[in-house]
DNA sequence: GGGCGCTTATAACAGTCGTCATAGCGCTAG
DNA sequence: CTAGCGCTATGACGACTGTTATAAGCGCCC
């Protein structure tokens, strides 16, 4: 136990993200994220002045941040083990939610207008799984611009193939794309040895 | 001019898919597609008994065929032309729209809950796409189980960086995607060459 | 102990949603 | 001419949305 109350500012956060990645952006309402994290109504905009907007804006912030997280510690065992581990995660995400759950920043990049600072987040969110993609595969020796590129493919098929599984309702798009993906980045940095 | 009136029962699929890719499911109300597409609300449910899943589930076919019959067009270069064709198609897509259009499939797949008959007509609809490149790949001499597996990572990686540019408001991910999947598929053809 | 600021609680607002029912229109068949 | 049918037009329904305002509770510091 570490506060006895549980804070319910980081709780409402949690929560949003866990139901956006679940019904998405605009199935999502205030009232059943605050019912769903135990906070009433009101404190939502005591706590979030901006409205929903920022609500979202900082639970796609959260989310991305938590699987950044992941992917930087899996990551350490290089590129292709990294990668490796890290569609694992996103295939436990899906198949551990009965294929109910997707990825909160992808609903949100695909369901938000532009001029949003909740899609800006997500691009955001985006470019950073990049940049820690590149940089492993820089470390591995793939010379920068192909890094780059392989980093964008990895971060697009992953999320593709986490939408289609989940409307599919089967693992098959991450399996074969995690299966193709390995023999790429395998390729790719064990070119020189 | 085909016919005096315009087929009010087309036009509201049609506007429903245009609408469906701009703003996603949940943002796009049976009003706002009636008076889009000039018809009137009651005539969607008499058009549309099943209410509106069944208008979203007629619209993700409609554009999905309509994809469809231009990956199929596409690929008759053979599947690496094919290929770059696509994702020039998507480019088009994201670029045209001033990145406020997506795919309407993918929102679906994003958005809607399971048992939903709209999420099955997307999961189909994907795998329809999936069919045709491993059709293009196969005839190519690639090996079925290969075909199958690359198929499947075009088609998540193409959704995923449709989604990514718009919410970058960039081509920069398709035009990666493009790159490492163009050098990727020539490799898997012109093995035996 | 009194006051004050942070948090909660409750109600209300204007608007939209999907859906349904019903009355009216125009056309075509008998 | 009239009956019937496909389609339109209109309005209403209950429920839900984001948002705001205001009153009550709470603990902490002076």
């Amino acid at each position: 136990m570490n506060t006895k109350r549980p804070a319910p500012r980081e709780q409402l956060v949690a929560g949003a993200a866990d139901m956006l990645r679940r019904r998405g952006l605009h199935a999502t309402s205030i009232r059943e994220v605050a019912r769903h994290s135990g906070a009433p109504l009101g404190s939502t905009y005591h706590y979030f002045p901006g409205g929903k907007d920022q609500l979202t804006t900082e639970a796609v912030r959260f989310a991305g941040d938590a699987v950044t997280r992941v992917l930087r510690d899996r990551l350490e065992a290089g590129p292709v083990e990294g990668l490796r581990s890290f569609l694992l995660f996103w295939r436990d995400v899906v198949t551990g939610t009965g294929y109910r759950a997707g990825c909160p920043v992808l609903a949100v990049a695909v369901e938000e207008a532009d001029g949003s600072g909740a899609v800006d987040a997500a691009a955001e969110v985006f470019r950073g799984w990049e940049s820690l993609l590149t940089a492993s595969l820089g470390t591995s020796g793939v010379v920068p611009e192909r890094a780059r590129r392989l980093a964008a493919l990895v971060v697009s098929a992953t999320e593709g193939a986490v939408a289609v599984c989940r409307a599919e309702r089967s693992t098959r798009a991450l399996d074969d794309v995690a299966a193709e993906l390995d023999a790429l980045l395998s390729a790719a940095v064990g070119r020189d040895e």
